[in-house]
Parts: structure tokens; C-alpha cells; sequence
DNA sequence: AAACGCCGCAACCGCCGAGGT
DNA sequence: AACCTCGGCGGTTGCGGCGTT
């Protein structure tokens, strides 16, 4: 297969020469023939431009390359231009010998990346559309961090742009929807969760502290903690009830007005119990965006039955790692939500906490996206609503990988 | 207008398995 | 069998662009 590039139209701004407009490869033509002279000619091949030391073989394969010597960093359009003429004539491969053919001071390393990630004529630039984009977190939430692998299933990508997208967009993403990357279920310890204890604790006939201390193995031993002492103290001192919940900024403004509301009744139980019908279904409960967690809207609209359904619909893949007997009834599985990982042999609050790059901050900060224009807001709401798929049980992964 | 800091992404680094000598 | 490179991969880095102050 021969390919000639025949346009260079289109503007790419180079990176490392801003003042340098080009773009190395827009288009190419397939020819099933060698291409024509003229085609070749647009393209003249320097060859050796440089003599390679003279190399020992003791053993094995002779070095790929002599690093000394041999340039790094951005590549120049000289270069590009080099190696796209080398590799229409001669195909892509033994990449040892490359550079010294195609007259590149560089790695045969470094032409391969070079190539494989940028010059080659069937790789799709610009933005990655919806569809990829589900296709990456579908994929990612089976094979994890294998971009090969999920390059391979999305034409015209290259892992490494895969890989780029994901740890620039939709990771951040992910971790704003309370959703963990790494295991694609919903994080609690990112959650601000203290406003879910506040809000159920303002509704006494919400909240069950008895189910939500047997959780202790699988929850945050801080919040744990802060359950505690807010429930003594709404028992014991509601004033100071509320004072704590203020120091610990636990109040959102929707709840603060509860509160009030509440201890201006001195605490009595005016809230009406909810209706079913008044029930988020954990699929739409995973819609919801975490700035406005759905215990938070509970105060709202929704009223969970207990603060334990809000905590089942937002840790499914808790549920199995579930050793505590006093808890599987509420835990177990009313949640729609299915499962990645069913098993949790690998799966820890340590490793969600050790995930790299995460950090409660992007989380609820409201400044990271500030500038986010509506499109990437639609991709957030999409990408809530990614994890609703379900991974059928007759998969055979590994025919699937 | 300048300084600063964050973000995105191309490129590099280091590791690994396969295979050559 | 030992040693080596190649090709591929995932993780990380560094720099230019850009927005904010």
C-alpha cells in the first residue's frame, strides 16, 4: 500500500513553532500500485544524511540506535516530512534502521510514536464525539487502563489519545459525578458527605444510625465518626445539633432552611413520610449530579425511605464486598444499578482513595469547569447516564478481549 | 500589559514479552 | 542458555496555550 499526501490545505499550528503553520498530513491516497513518479518527486527522500557508528555484535541484535547524539523533543516539519516521504516508499517497520535510511537523527523509538501516534494518514483528529466517548468508558470499565486495546475497537484513534482524553476529560469528569474511574462506581469518600448527614439527620425518621454504623467496615471511618456525634448531639442538644452541623459546613442552604424549620418545631416530626412515588430510582439517583446528591435533594423533592437506600444506591459495588451480617438485607441488592466488578478481591477503600491524580477538589469545585462550554456540560450529563449499561452475564471477555 | 497558574497533549521513559543471535 | 534488541504498552513529564488576576 502506497499513500501520497496531496493536501496541505488545512492549518495545523505546530506545536513547539508557534510561528510555524502546517500540517504534516491531511490527506492520503491509497494506491493499490506504486504511486506515480510525479507523486513521488512532491516528496524527494534524503537519504543518509548522517554515518552510523560502526557497531560490535556480541550477541544478539545490533542496538536499535546510539542515544548519544540523537535528538529528542519536538519534532520539526522537516523532520515530519522525512519520515512521512521514508515510510510512503517503504511502509512503516524496522524502525532500527529507519532513522539512518530516512535520514532522521532520531530513535527508531522515537519515529515510531512519532508515526503511529500522529503521522499516520488514518488517524481521526478533533474532538471525540458522544459515541466514542461511551465506547471509552464502556471499555475502560471492562479492560481498565488498556489503550491499546480500546484504541484497537475505536478506528482512527490512537491509544495515546485515548489516554490523553481520558485522564483530561473524562476522568475529571467521572470523579465531579462522584463516580470512581478506576472502578466505575459511585465514591463516597468524594462525596461531601457530611451533607447527606445532615440532611438525614434533620429528618429523624430518616435516619437510621444502628444500619448506617454497621456499614463501619465499608465506610469512611470520618464520616462514621461525624454520624456519630451529630446524632448524640441532635438527641441530646439540638441547638448544638445545629451549631455542629454549621462548624462542619455540613448545611447547604436548602438544608440550613430545614433545620430551621425544624427546630423552630423543636425537632418534632412534621416531616410527612414519604411516598414511593416520591422514591429516585437508583438509576435516576445516578443522574442526579453530585453537587446535588440525591439524599441533598431528598429535602427537595425525594425523600429517601432511609439514609441506608440512599447509601445502597450510591455504593453498588459495595454490596459485595458486604461482610458485616447485619447489614445484607438493606445492602444487597435493591440497587439497578449493575455492578462492574462483581468481585471484590481487588477492590479497597485504599485503592479508591490511592487513586492517582484524584483529589476531592475537582469533585465540588465549581471552578474547574467554569469555562466549560454547554456542549461539555451535556457530556457530563451524558456521562452520568453511561453507567446505566449492564454487562451481560453470557460476555465471554475472553472472546471480548 | 504583565505575571501567574492551570490545562491539554505530544513526547519521553521505563518496563515487558517475544524473538533473534 | 544467556544476552540482546524490537515492538508495544502504560505512566509520566514538560512545555505552549490560555484564562485569570
Amino acid at each position: 500500500m502506497y499513500f501520497a499526501a496531496f493536501s496541505f490545505s488545512l492549518i495545523y499550528k505546530y506545536r513547539g513553532h508557534p510561528s510555524i503553520n502546517y500540517h504534516p498530513l491531511i490527506h492520503f491516497l491509497p494506491f493499490q500500485s506504486p504511486p506515480p513518479p510525479s507523486i513521488c518527486l512532491c516528496f524527494p527522500v534524503t537519504y543518509c544524511l548522517f554515518q552510523d557508528k560502526e557497531t560490535t555484535i556480541t550477541m544478539g541484535r545490533a542496538p536499535c540506535c546510539d542515544k548519544n547524539g540523537l535528538k529528542k523533543g519536538p519534532w520539526t516539519p522537516e523532520e515530519d516530512h522525512k519520515l512521512i516521504t521514508y515510510i510512503q516508499l517503504h511502509g512503516p517497520g524496522n524502525w532500527r534502521t529507519l532513522p539512518k535510511n530516512a535520514g532522521l537523527q532520531r530513535c527508531g523509538k522515537s519515529c515510531r510514536l512519532r508515526w503511529t501516534n500522529y503521522l499516520r494518514p488514518d488517524i481521526k483528529r478533533g474532538r471525540f464525539s458522544f459515541e466514542e466517548e461511551e465506547t471509552i468508558i464502556q471499555l475502560h470499565s471492562i479492560m481498565g487502563n488498556k489503550w491499546s486495546a480500546i484504541a484497537a475497537r475505536l478506528p482512527g484513534r490512537t491509544d495515546n489519545e485515548i489516554k490523553n482524553y481520558w485522564n483530561t476529560h473524562i476522568r475529571k469528569r467521572l470523579l465531579r459525578n462522584g463516580i470512581d474511574p478506576v472502578t466505575h462506581a459511585p465514591r463516597l469518600d468524594l462525596l461531601d458527605l457530611s451533607s447527606i448527614l445532615g440532611s438525614a439527620l434533620c429528618n429523624p425518621s430518616l435516619f437510621n444510625l444502628s444500619s448506617l454504623l454497621g456499614t463501619q467496615t465499608i465506610l469512611n471511618p470520618e464520616v462514621l465518626r461525624l454520624a456519630t456525634t451529630l446524632s448524640s448531639l441532635r438527641q441530646e442538644n439540638p441547638e448544638m445539633f445545629l451549631q455542629h452541623l454549621q462548624d462542619n459546613q455540613v448545611l447547604s442552604s436548602q438544608v440550613q432552611n430545614q433545620v430551621s424549620l425544624s427546630q423552630a418545631n423543636q425537632f418534632q416530626n412534621t416531616i410527612q413520610e414519604p411516598t414511593s412515588s416520591q422514591f429516585l430510582s437508583p438509576t435516576q439517583l445516578m443522574q442526579t449530579d453530585v453537587g446535588g446528591l440525591s439524599c441533598q435533594n431528598s429535602l427537595q423533592n425525594v425523600v429517601p425511605s432511609s439514609l441506608d437506600d440512599c447509601l445502597v444506591s450510591q455504593v453498588p459495588n459495595f454490596v459485595s464486598c458486604n461482610t458485616n451480617p447485619s447489614i445484607p438485607d438493606k445492602l444487597a441488592g435493591n440497587s439497578g444499578f449493575q455492578p462492574i466488578n462483581n468481585s471484590c478481591q481487588n477492590y479497597s477503600i485504599e485503592s479508591v482513595l490511592s487513586t492517582p491524580l484524584s483529589s476531592p477538589a475537582p469533585l465540588n469545585s465549581s471552578s474547574t469547569f467554569v469555562n466549560s462550554s454547554s456542549t461539555e456540560d451535556e457530556r457530563e450529563s451524558y456521562c452520568s447516564t453511561l453507567f446505566k449499561f449492564e454487562i451481560p452475564e453470557s460476555l465471554d471477555m475472553d472472546d471480548f478481549l
